[in-house]
DNA sequence: CTAAGATGTTAGAATAATCTAACAAAATAT
DNA sequence: ATATTTTGTTAGATTATTCTAACATCTTAG
């Protein structure tokens, strides 16, 4: 059995994995606003259940086991965020929040209801893939509005981070998933970018939203 | 802040409360299966929380604040019950132990929503009353099939202690809410009920069965 | 009214999850 | 290459929740 407390662990440590699927104990403490000495003795609990490799001064990470249990728990998460936007009417800068806690429910039965009434879907209100049942996950490799070029069209495709904070910026943009966004120009001083859409007046976006914007080239 | 286990316990010494509001030592372990000691260790602390009236070896007894608190759990716990069952599909024999997990959610806005979603309902898939956003609670005095006489037509309103596998037998004879039973005997040597209702073949209900059963007489 | 039995409390310990302080190792910057 | 900073671990303590064993009180059946 795998705690409320052991689920947060394993998510955070499968979000937080680089390329190579390594996570360092500062991050991961830094993260889950857990000091570095209770995430170390976590990590041994967790390598005692198979669920992640410890070695000292290494980095973390997830076995296997790990690996598929964290997506059961991404999956759960997603499928509730989903749930909560398209049936039940919240916002995308609310879901999250009330997610993190639904995540934790153990019935199969419950999450199975809500991704058929939901009829399946695949990605998440902020675009993220939603793991399948075995905990495989469909990653699709999007670009970052700020490595695009002036002059290019682009479709929003998923927000990274979603703090409520950045959703609500977007909202009072209405820039939402699905958005044709067209580059005008590109501050090189400070790499911020005028853009248009949807017929409204310009907008200048700084380098750090178009980092959390993952965007389409090809619409 | 009030804790999952403490809200546990609030909601069972409600539940468990008699005419006079008292709870013994002993039931509430029983309910909740934890060992006296540690409800008694429990029950020291919540008294200090001012939520519940603890003195050595008197019987317990909720706070007017304890009250509230446990009728805001109960309030939580029957809406989404009442939202699993009317939005989402499940049978009345399913949402209790799915609820008994949501139910621990805190975020206001999420009960809010499933409250307005089904539009203020007064009473639970049960037939419990669902207390208001202040934890009043509108208490109905039904009357147990159990006691009603013969020749009589009632009507079921709520059913007690609902385990699953009571709820699954009401499904096999298709016994709701709502359903109009008809009283044709009662056999004295066990309290069993012969009935009608539906326009289906006589039924024998043991006195477990019509204990649980609550009526209206006046249809 | 007393002896059993049931109920309730105290004491001491265990587990899970967290922390601070001190120390150790690794990475970085002169 | 050494000193400094950052990162990570160990040790020991704390809080929340639970348990068993032993003892105390209350209730009930002769
Ligand atoms: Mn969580
Ligand atoms: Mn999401
Ligand atoms: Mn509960
Ligand atoms: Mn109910």
């Amino acid at each position: 059995m795998i705690s409320l407390t052991e689920e947060n662990y394993l998510k955070a440590l499968f979000n937080l994995a680089n390329h190579a699927g390594e996570v360092n104990v500062n991050e991961l403490s830094k993260q889950l606003d857990i000091k570095m000495p209770t995430v170390t003795s976590m990590m041994k609990k967790l390598a005692g259940k198979k669920l992640v490799y410890y070695e000292s001064y290494k980095p973390l990470r997830l076995t296997e086991k790990g690996k598929r249990e964290a997506s059961l728990v991404i999956r759960k998460h997603r499928l509730t965020e989903m749930f909560l936007a398209e049936k039940m009417g919240f916002g995308w800068e609310e879901v999250h929040d009330i997610a993190e806690q639904v995540e934790h429910v153990q019935s199969a039965a419950f999450f199975d209801k809500i991704n058929e009434l939901l009829g399946f879907p695949k990605l998440d209100p902020h675009g993220a893939p939603i793991p399948d049942k075995n905990g495989k996950l469909a990653w699709v490799a999007y670009d970052k509005l700020s490595d695009c070029h002036v002059g290019e069209t682009v479709r929003v495709s998923a927000v990274v981070h979603t703090s409520s904070e950045f959703l609500k910026f977007l909202n009072n943009r209405e820039i939402k998933l699905g958005t044709r966004i067209k580059i005008k120009s590109i501050e090189s001083f400070d790499s911020s970018m005028v853009i248009s859409y949807d017929n409204r007046p310009a907008e200048t976006l700084s380098h750090a939203v178009c980092e959390r914007l993952l965007v389409e080239k090809k619409v």
